[in-house]
DNA sequence: GTAACTGCAAAATATTTGCATCCTT
DNA sequence: AAGGATGCAAATATTTTGCAGTTAC
């Protein structure tokens, strides 16, 4: 099992179970962010839906990943960064979907600029989302 | 049927339904975006739930709703500004989705402030949604 | 050993498709 | 009248729940 993903385990105070390293192990490689599908697909033969259904719920209600609006109605899951604690989100960068590869990528570096609300609205969360063409597919 | 319905619906060279003008002209009545439930339960003793997918599905593509991105992986339609061309929609202004009475409001007066993105990376479209709370739940 | 996690079956929910009928143009 | 729109039935897909067996600590 992978020792990183054991220790984001252990910070959450959440027993070490394989499904739940092996899913965690996916997001920590693959860097980017991934369907329900996709998850589902890479370990269909090893785990159960449910399982990955109760996993991905798991680490978001812990704060370990986040969802990822898109406006074509998929869920998209990435890992959040360190600041994120239980029930509460700070992903304040930018996510990128290549409209060619269909990608996901977080930029982390871009972050989201402060933007002037109208009287009487106050923010809690920002989430921004750009589609186009990535680097890998220009 | 209401006139202002009628005339989107003649724009777009679609024919005059009941279903589709009941459909428009809640939107043009309410103002803000609408999730799928809400649309089917306000319509489910008048048309079927087939008519209603159908109905917003050709709305999208022709360029007259547009569904907004949210975190909480529940899909909301909202009205399309004038410049939306089939296929291609230009909807560069921030969505609100307030976390107290949960309505989300299209903040078409607030501009989506242009970013950089990282070398390599073309934008098409952007997206942003804020929460928090809105001007009538402060 | 015990509490928590997983897998299976099945329920509940959401979405799509085919086709006969009805309505708009 | 003809083509498109709708409703119904049913197929398919997605997500949730209950419970018995298994595993982590």
């Amino acid at each position: 099992m992978n020792q990183q993903a054991i220790n984001i385990l252990k910070t959450h105070q959440l027993s070490i179970t394989v499904s739940r390293s092996s899913v965690l192990t996916l997001f920590l490689k693959s860097k980017k962010a991934l369907s329900y599908t996709t998850i589902e697909h890479k370990f269909s033969d090893k785990f159960d839906r449910v399982t990955m259904y109760r996993t991905l719920t798991l680490f978001i209600e812990k704060g370990i990943i986040h969802t990822i609006p898109t406006s074509d109605n998929t869920t998209l899951y990435a890992l959040c960064k360190n600041e994120c604690t239980e029930g509460h989100h700070h992903d304040e960068h930018v996510h990128f979907i290549c409209d060619d590869c269909g990608t996901t990528t977080c930029l982390s570096e871009t972050n989201i600029p402060k933007i002037k609300l109208p009287k009487g609205y106050t923010a809690a969360e920002i989430q921004m989302v750009v589609k186009g063409v990535c680097e890998r597919c220009i």
